[in-house]
DNA sequence: TTGAAAGCGCTAACAG
DNA sequence: CTGTTAGCGCTTTCAA
């Protein structure tokens, strides 16, 4: 029960070559003869040989490996984002280790070490919501180890090793607003998150764009603000349609709140789209089980994770002497319309 | 922008010690003098040195690292099974690197390879759905590398160093027929998937035993084998409901089927549960958002994770010289009685 | 309490 | 085309 594994100092003994020779046959080297890299093969298949990455990692001074740090490997979002990072690292030859902040900066500072102990070529990450320093950042910079922030960056922290790939809320919002004007609304309900949120900032403020773009008023009674969930978009829901003069379409910044309107209008006889129409955000899977199905916006959350993958390959090849910093990558939403703000 | 990472040797010099004793400081081995440690430690974390795991695990034997291959990281299962794993792992210690073998063996068999020749020091894998050989677990089981089938297991696939975490589909199963017939339901309807597949089976299996333990009779009628999602749970609903004596009750071995035949109940303007009750299975996160909310049978798919790591350390800890396997675990279902269901 | 020395498995000059 | 040699950074006897 020893099992010892097989190592290039063995199969070279047994065919009485060098290890050298073993290496290179091993790599396909061209200055190796092919009936030596066939015997070599051979007996690597047949002693069931794995090379050992960690040596090969210390001696090369690369491990093959990049980290991967998120939030939480829950929910919707960041699965997705993982699964597209994981696809486009495999292809790209990357083992991936992956660690989770569980929203706690100390857990991310921690997390950061570990990445770096295991000598991680690049680090795919999105911030904790509870961070708000950068020193634990600074020694990946220092190491110039490239760093790639995704969806939750920190905006603030530059370097010539650093980038990020984010989504254009903003240019979302401001897709689903115009089109709830184009189908007749004038009275545009807006369920918003806490404003000190990027993310929820940028869709507000196109929300207030887009129906000034159109010569609609603001008006206050229209906006909600909560936190995002069913039970909460329910009840603004309903407070809405208590209005004097009710919403005829409703914008969630999230897909949860939005079918808690939508359960709300339901209950109140009113037809979806027509008399409210609504959409959400962020194209969750339960967007397409409800009825009407939920317009919404896709965040291409995959495409984040591949994104970022490349990003840090082109960082990787284009090595340290290039100066700046790629540029960070937008990407655009896609607004889908499906029937609960189709009318016609 | 040299940027070459500090190293023991680094310390080393700069204190004018040897490398052994900075190791042994850095490791707070006890026979280093208090005062010697703390002088290591200032320098340490002022050059920001990080231990290179690649060399440690080198010289060690030991990478601290455990893989996960999993079929995908989408849906709603393997997500939260990886959620489970990282946490736990990180609990213990182990960094934790990922692959996904998107259902295909031969993507598989790379895979652990990859993770061999990462020296990880275990593997937690869930097979793809086209596995059927074990050829590449084979080498796994030689190196003496424990091993861990969650969910989807090889169940003639035995070692001394391999076990696996399986959730109890028959029980689940079991329970919800049970609890469909306390709510006065005689005529129980079951969506299943193609019965090759394990958890096909014994949930299908379940609701027949269910059926004759209670002295209810099996009605060929009320069985539907399909791919089970909205689209094709909604047409199975529509074809019962022509049936002269209709279903009052439906178990589906799925949530989504679950969801399509729901919908398809409240278009017949049929009440839920009063005139049929549902039940679904999974408890995806959609469940808890329909109306009414779906009755569902929770997999605790994290604890599977959870479980499947400490089974892992366990097989770690007892060495190879243990002979016999750890038992399997098998996680009991829970069932979640909610409004499609529950009748009074 | 500390140091010297060896070596984990691999690769990459440099020689032949 | 193949071999020799050295060393990546760390840990661990063994010796002082």
């Amino acid at each position: 029960m020893a099992n010892r594994r097989a190592s290039i100092t063995d199969l070279a003994k047994t065919l009485g070559l060098s290890p050298s020779t073993i290496s290179r046959a091993l790599s396909n080297h061209d200055d190796v003869s092919e009936a030596t890299k066939l015997r070599v093969r051979q007996l690597a298949d047949e002693l069931h040989y794995k090379p050992n990455q960690l040596a090969a990692g210390l001696r090369r001074g690369r491990s093959n490996t990049v980290g991967i740090l998120v939030p939480h490997i829950t929910g919707d979002f960041f699965p997705k984002v993982v699964h597209g990072i994981a696809t486009e690292a495999a292809k790209l030859g990357f083992n991936v280790m992956i660690c989770q902040s569980n929203e706690d900066v100390r857990q991310e500072q921690l997390n950061i070490d570990l990445l770096l102990n295991a000598q991680v070529e690049g680090i795919l990450v999105s911030v904790a919501n509870t961070t708000d320093n950068f020193r634990h950042f600074e020694d990946v910079r220092q190491q110039n180890i490239p760093l790639v922030f995704f969806d939750r960056v920190m905006e603030d922290f530059q370097g010539s090793n650093v980038s990020s790939v984010v989504f254009d809320d903003y240019q979302g919002a401001y897709q689903v607003v115009s089109h709830l004007i184009e189908q007749g609304c004038t009275r545009i309900a807006h369920f918003s998150g806490p404003l000190h949120l990027n993310i929820n900032k940028y869709r507000h403020q196109a929300y207030l764009d887009a129906l000034t773009a159109h010569g609609l008023p603001i008006d206050d009674d229209l906006m909600a603000f909560f936190e995002l969930n069913q039970k909460n978009g329910a009840h603004a829901m309903r407070q809405l349609l208590k209005l004097r003069q009710r919403p005829d379409g409703v914008f969630s910044s999230n897909d949860l709140s939005a079918v808690g309107a939508l359960q709300v209008v339901k209950a109140h006889r009113l037809r979806v789209p027509q008399d409210v129409a609504i959409v959400g955000f962020s194209n969750e899977m339960f967007t397409s089980l409800t009825e009407p199905m939920l317009s919404t916006v896709d965040q291409r959350s995959e495409q984040m994770g591949k994104a970022a993958v490349q990003l840090l390959q082109k960082m990787l090849k284009s090595g340290p002497k290039s100066q700046g910093p790629p540029k960070p990558i937008v990407l655009k939403p896609k607004l889908l319309i499906r029937e609960s703000s189709q009318r016609r």
